[in-house]
RNA sequence: GCGAGGGUUGCAGAGUGGUCAAAUGCGCAGGACUUAAGAUCCUGUGGCUUAGUGCCUUCGUAGGUUCGACUCCUACCCCUCGCACCA
């Protein structure tokens, strides 16, 4: 026995490409395929067991693809900008470039380790101010074009570090850092990206047909397309506008509640009321949509009044807590007969209800059904859902209300004021006011040297705040606010097509040949967020005229989440977190890709399982002890059919990312590998192994004197004559015939406590040929004798033969 | 709270209208090999029954649709993901 040392053959096979460019790729004329991986932000614990999970997916894809003889691109780059460096240098005193370039050497030292079929030449990482320039770049068109503008904010903010916090950075309303110090809200003026401007072409999804319908349908719902109406109401002269997708009620309105967060809420507040409201608005510490949903409905009276459109009623204003500041105009018409959140609040603080609609019964809870309208004027009388029209119709004459369309999706909030981030390109200046960068100067540089742990740090270093406003030359002082990290990863996709260019974002040329990326593999977290950004910039760099897609993905596959063994989420606290560093120690990454695939589908969730990576690397040993014994030279009918029945069925599973399904026919297949195999078929069945376990299927390719890859191979092809249905049907009723004689066996020694001691079997003459004495015998344990039926020397003293039919022997037990 | 996905036999998980007591792996049991253990191989693994048969119960819980449901519908319970400054 010649044991292989997984660890050694891997690093063995893992140089070879690396050095032979196995997978380096550039545009050609052969058909192209572009498969990604969501690239992974290079956290300092480095690589985790998810990673491996979804990396295995997409090589596997590219390995087999490439072997199908396409230009397959598979790039790889981190998304090195964001939070946990920064949080690394304000508790652990190290600098975030630091922290970042030894993450990234970690990290990516730790995918090789795991095999994967990657064009590392094509490499970045966003901190590279290469990279980041053309996020300026990208800015600075969209600042151009009116899609990048400022706009006053709220933020969490805590007074000790004298910084804005991020959600995670706020535990319970305490900042991280000082658990004493309540949350304060605090508004600044933030840069925004106009992502609503695209809401209608998002909220499309014909153009993305290839991805999940549970992907599509959590964008829906996020883009929020509702068709309603906006109405001005009259606040101490000034008009604000409101959104309502029920102007059938606006008779029944009581009350109007404004968000605590809004900006001009202040503007609003009464004297007498002053103190009380902003005793409320102290209270509130989180922006997060979540935490307001979850809180108690609360508001309080500020003191002034909004005059109702459609008859002048004198409305009294709360600023409540529930209202979100930046949907629609931060302020609802609340109308508690017919909405059951208003109902509750007006209970609460003993505001009238006044029905509009008849038909229900309104004392214990909201009527929000249909009806006829009451109370309303000259609209008594019309069936709700048609006055809706006839108000607005109504309003519209007076212009005080218009149909309009509201999206729930709101604009993209980019400024962050922290310093591990993409510098925004603006100089403000006190004549000139934001002024962009010019595009010459890019890219705006992070400045090394800043202070960690108060305030922004960017602001402390003064002589990069420092600048020369571009228009006036006068002074100016640099924009300190970063951009979102989520900008980086908008548009990578398109840097990997051309990821060396110095002069530009990227050849068009070369994007458009690359692009659009044919599997986009991520998880579903992301499908409202980056997976909406994604798609928002790619569509603006084709209305650049940069690509001619329209979108950046044509389908995208959402991997599963591994769990820890307990079935809970990996976490540290748990104790159940697993290292795919370790697994691979110990069983060698094939081990692990093996294991990965083949325990469940991959889209869907699963438990880790040590056992179960014990066994894959169970199997790959049993591989190699086959390989060590096999006699290369013919191969049985039996084989040869099994192994074009197996290709066919294979090459289906991974085309539709199947793998665990694969696994099992592989599995299957090596199980009926016979002592002599010809080395075509040999060769069949490790490039079927070798998309999933890569290294040892080229070690054991090289055994059988190749000189080239296995990698480099073709996949192999279906021989249909060759697949014999009439075999697997023997070979069914031999597992039969084998299962009912260990049945009888049982049988017989329960009931007549007698233990069988020859086998007979009688067999239809036409399948004699298959049935093996020595291989049933082995099964069964005991010795066998096989006779035709018609065989007229047989042994058969109770004439069981002729109970034998075809696929169903006689047997008699002796 | 809202939106999305999921709960299958001891475990991890296949399976979306009949061919399902339900793939595959693990675990467990019996057997072969071995001085023995391990490894490997064979067989079994819901219950009862039977010379290879037949019957009963099961797919989160409770109902419903259907000739027929793990698969479709309704309600409820539990779990996971997301909720806009984590990436």
């Amino acid at each position: 026995m010649v044991k292989i040392a997984f660890n050694k053959i891997e690093k063995k096979w893992q140089d070879k490409w690396e050095s032979q460019k196995t997978f380096e790729v550039k545009e050609s004329k052969k058909p192209k395929l572009y498969i990604l991986e969501q690239f992974p932000y290079p956290s300092g614990s480095g690589l985790h067991i998810g990673h491996s999970f979804v990396y295995t997916i997409g090589d596997i894809y590219t390995r087999f693809k490439k072997m199908q003889g396409f230009n397959v691109l598979h790039p790889m780059g981190f998304d090195s900008l964001g939070l946990p460096a920064e949080n690394a240098a304000i508790k652990e005193k190290t600098h975030p470039k630091k922290y970042t370039d030894n993450s990234v050497k970690y990290f990516s030292k730790q995918q090789k380790a795991l095999g994967l079929s990657y064009d590392w030449s094509r490499m970045f990482w966003t901190h590279d101010p290469n990279y980041y320039k053309w996020d300026q770049w990208i800015f600075l068109k969209m600042f151009e074009k009116g899609l990048a503008y400022k706009k006053e904010s709220p933020v969490n903010y805590c007074s000790k570090c004298d910084t804005v916090l991020a959600n995670e950075q706020v535990h319970n309303g305490k900042c991280w850092r000082h658990e004493d110090t309540n949350v304060e809200i605090k508004h600044l003026s933030q840069w925004y990206l106009k992502i609503t401007d695209y809401a209608d072409e998002l909220a499309n999804f014909e153009t993305i047909k290839g991805w999940p319908d549970l992907i599509k349908k959590l964008q829906k719902n996020w883009i929020g397309k509702s068709y309603g109406s906006e109405i001005l109401f009259k606040i101490n002269g000034e008009d604000w506008p409101i959104f309502t997708t029920r102007p059938d009620t606006i008779y029944g309105v009581t009350f109007m509640v404004v968000s605590a967060q809004h900006p001009k809420l202040m503007d609003l507040v009464s004297e007498e009321q002053k103190k009380e409201v902003e005793k409320f608005v102290k209270k509130l510490s989180s922006v997060s949509e979540e935490e307001i949903d979850k809180l108690e409905k609360e508001g309080v009276f500020t003191g002034a009044y909004a005059i109702n459109p459609v008859n002048d009623e004198k409305i009294p204003v709360y600023a409540g807590n529930f209202v979100l500041a930046d949907y629609g105009s931060g302020m609802v018409m609340a109308v508690p007969a017919h909405d059951q959140r208003d109902f509750e609040f007006a209970k609460k603080y003993k505001i009238p209800v006044k029905e509009v609609i008849s038909g229900g019964d309104i004392k214990k809870q909201a009527y929000t059904n249909d009806g006829k309208l009451i109370n309303s004027d000259k609209f008594d009388g019309s069936e709700n859902r048609q006055a809706i029209g006839d108000i607005i119709k109504f309003l519209n004459k007076k212009k005080l209300g218009k149909k309009t369309i509201n999206f729930r999706l709101r604009d993209w909030l980019v400024s962050r004021q922290r310093y591990w981030g993409t510098p925004i390109p603006i100089v403000n200046c006190d004549n000139c006011g934001a002024m962009p960068v010019p595009e010459k100067d890019l890219p705006v540089e992070l400045p090394e040297k800043v202070k960690f742990g108060e305030g922004n740090p960017l602001e402390t270093n003064e002589s990069w705040v420092k600048t020369k406003c571009p228009k006036c030359g006068g002074e100016g002082r640099r924009e300190t606010d970063t951009m979102d990290t989520f900008v980086n990863s908008s548009w990578y996709h398109l840097r990997f097509c051309d990821s060396d260019n110095k002069k530009k974002i990227f050849d068009p040329k070369k994007a458009n040949y690359w692009c659009p990326i044919d599997l986009y593999i991520g998880g579903k977290e992301h499908a409202c967020m980056h997976d909406i950004y994604i798609r928002f910039y790619h569509k603006f760099l084709r209305d650049l005229g940069l690509v001619n897609t329209d979108e950046p993905a044509e389908k995208l596959f959402v991997q599963g989440m591994v769990h820890g063994a307990d079935g809970n989420k990996m976490s540290k606290s748990l104790g159940n977190v697993v290292d795919p560093m370790e697994i691979i120690k110990k069983y060698g990454a094939d081990s692990l890709r093996l294991f990965l695939i083949s325990q469940a589908s991959p889209d869907s969730d699963f438990s880790w399982n040590d056992k179960g990576v014990q066994a894959s690397n169970k199997f790959l040993n049993k591989i190699i002890d086959y390989f060590n014994d096999v006699k290369i030279g013919k191969s049985s009918k039996k084989i040869e059919s099994k192994i074009n029945k197996t290709i066919k069925q294979i090459t289906q599973d991974i085309e539709n990312i199947k793998y665990n399904l694969g696994i099992i026919k592989l599995r299957q297949l090596f199980e009926s590998l016979e002592s002599e195999i010809s080395k075509k078929d040999a060769e069949s069945f490790l490039k079927m192994l070798s998309i999933f376990c890569p290294h040892l299927s080229e070690e054991l390719f090289e055994k059988l004197n190749n000189k080239t890859l296995i990698s480099d191979s073709k996949w192999p092809e279906v021989n249909e004559s060759k697949i014999n249905e009439k075999l697997e049907k023997v070979e069914e009723s031999i597992d039969r015939t084998v299962s009912d004689i260990m049945n009888i066996l049982k049988i017989i020694k329960e009931k007549q406590n007698k233990d069988g001691k020859k086998i007979f079997i009688y067999v239809t003459p036409m399948e004699i040929e298959f049935y093996d004495e020595k291989d049933i015998s082995n099964r069964v344990g005991k010795p066998v004798e096989i006779f035709a039926v018609n065989d007229k020397s047989k042994y058969d003293p109770e004439n069981i033969s002729k109970k034998a039919k075809f696929g169903k022997p006689g047997i008699f037990v002796a």
